[in-house]
RNA sequence: GGCGCCGUCGUCUAGCCUGGUCCAGGACGUUGGGUUUUCAUCCCAAAAAUCACGGGUUCAAAUCCCGUCGGCGCCA
């Protein structure tokens, strides 16, 4: 069999993470099998459904690497098509007109039983009793197909083997199977995945949740890996008592089943997604972080060993792509020495100060090359904490401050590597002149 | 209201089909400790689930059966 699977999202709003999820199953369902992804925009609404939504859903598919294959459909151009079967339906007696409207007539029997029987590849054998199915509308009066009949129609023209959409329509699938009989179309194998709910385990909502893709993580500073990542995990797991957490978008190809897809919702939580957004920025190279950065936002004016130097410093600290700027301003600005104390909190003032003198002594009498490894100038503050008898905290915390004034920042190898020999120098003897004023009011 | 799906640590989940190795495993988060000048990383440890509840089957049930409750979804 040649699989077929779709996603039809609808463009009334922008790519919302539920849809990415699915169509990360559909698409992963397809590469597992040989098969294809289609994408159909169901914009049948036209005072729903816009141009700008369709492009950021398209984008937002396109940035998680979720390519389709084949030329996309748009239900508003095929209006007359589902006008066409909706008649065939009247004619063949299946279906009634009233009130303008087009019904579906729920038929007594199917192939004989008093039910519509399938099974589904999440949850397994369903049963639905046909009398519990009432008549349906498929042609509103305004001449626009409902839902059911278009989806129906499409799925048989793009030839789709496997339907895998949300929970929210398990209880529409009998009614396409009627409607797929009815029409003489082959049924489809059906895929119900579980929602992805609040912590209140509601549906989530576009007014008050983090559901745009585009708007609330790629513009947030997360990266398509680890959102990926992190959907995937959400409904399913790879099976067989593996361990394993993290996933690229190729490892998830290869361990892909849909037998491990799970039938209970799963709740948004968003710290996880933080903890795989670190991992995947550590992962990164300097040089491809700072490509990313360039592309996600502005940064201060500075050249690019400068940059690629301040990446390579903060990046094992950075949880979003939006921490970059906000981590890192000292180092583009000399900042006031009033954030953090100079003076370690088990260090004295005078201990700190000759501490700070030391190492500025032995900076500026280090060889100019020791200026280039971050493991060089670690040695000379280690070397100078020996030689003066101090304690580290004595030097490395009066120095780090001095030439970052955060109290949290990287070490201070790394801000001399960064800022270079004339800058550190110029902002160490800031913090002796600091001190020297604290001495004098002390 | 009718029908349907779901119900294991705060969260994502493994285990459930094929009952015993599960006084329930992993991960995130949390807490404590180690490394360290700080933060992050890394390492170690801990707390955290009466397996929704009740009954039944069985020598034995998270696992099988029945019922109840709850959450959600669709339809009305």
């Amino acid at each position: 069999m040649n699989i077929r699977v779709r996603i039809a999202p609808s463009p009334t709003g922008p790519l919302h993470i539920g849809t990415a999820r699915t169509a990360l199953f559909n698409y992963l369902f397809a590469r597992t099998n040989n098969g294809k992804f289609l994408l159909r925009i169901e914009d049948t609404d036209r005072t729903r459904s816009t141009e700008a939504f369709e492009k950021d859903i398209l984008t937002g598919l396109k940035w998680l690497g979720l390519q389709w294959d084949e030329e996309i459909v748009h239900q508003s151009k095929r209006l007359e098509v589902y006008q066409k079967v909706a008649d065939s339906l009247v004619k063949a007696g299946h279906a009634y007109q009233k009130e303008g409207a087009t019904y579906f007539r729920i038929p007594p029997h199917l192939e004989n039983r008093s039910t519509v029987l399938f099974t589904d590849l999440v949850r397994g054998a369903m049963a639905f009793e046909l009398k519990d199915i009432i008549d349906f509308v498929i042609m509103k009066s305004d001449g626009h197909p409902t839902y059911h009949l278009a989806v129906v129609v499409d799925d048989q023209e793009t030839r789709i083997t496997h339907v895998i959409r949300g929970e929210d329509h398990l209880t529409n699938a009998p009614k396409h199977i009627l409607l797929q009989h009815a029409l003489g179309y082959a049924v489809p194998y059906y895929a119900h995945l579980p929602l992805i709910v609040n912590k209140d385990r509601t549906k989530m909502s576009k007014r008050r949740d983090p559901v745009s893709v585009s708007r609330d993580f790629r513009d947030q500073g997360y990266l398509p890996e680890a959102m990926l990542n992190f959907i995937a995990l959400l409904g399913w797991n790879p099976g067989g008592g593996s361990e394993q957490e993290f996933f690229t978008l190729a490892e998830l190809e290869k361990a892909f089943q849909i037998e491990h897809v799970g039938g209970s919702p799963s709740v948004f939580e968003p710290t996880r997604l933080d903890f795989f957004n670190a991992h995947y920025l550590r992962a990164r190279t300097p040089t491809a972080l700072l490509a990313q950065l360039k592309v996600f936002t502005k940064l201060p004016e500075a050249t690019d060993e400068f940059l690629l130097r301040v990446v390579t410093v903060v990046k094992d600290r950075l949880i979003t792509l939006s921490d970059f700027v906000r981590f890192t301003a000292y180092f583009f600005k000399t900042p006031p020495l009033t954030k953090a104390p100079l003076v370690f909190h088990k260090s004295t003032l005078a201990d700190s100060f000759r501490g700070l003198s030391a190492a500025i002594e032995a900076l500026e009498k280090a060889p100019a090359d020791t200026w280039e490894s971050i493991d060089a100038l670690n040695h000379v503050l280690a070397e100078t904490v020996k030689r003066a008898t101090l304690n580290n905290g004595d030097v490395f915390w009066p120095v780090r401050v001095a030439l970052s004034a955060e109290s949290a920042s990287p070490s201070p190898a790394e801000l001399l590597w960064v800022l270079g020999k004339i800058e550190s120098l110029k902002r160490l003897k800031e913090g002796i002149r600091a001190l020297e004023k604290q001495t004098r009011l002390g």
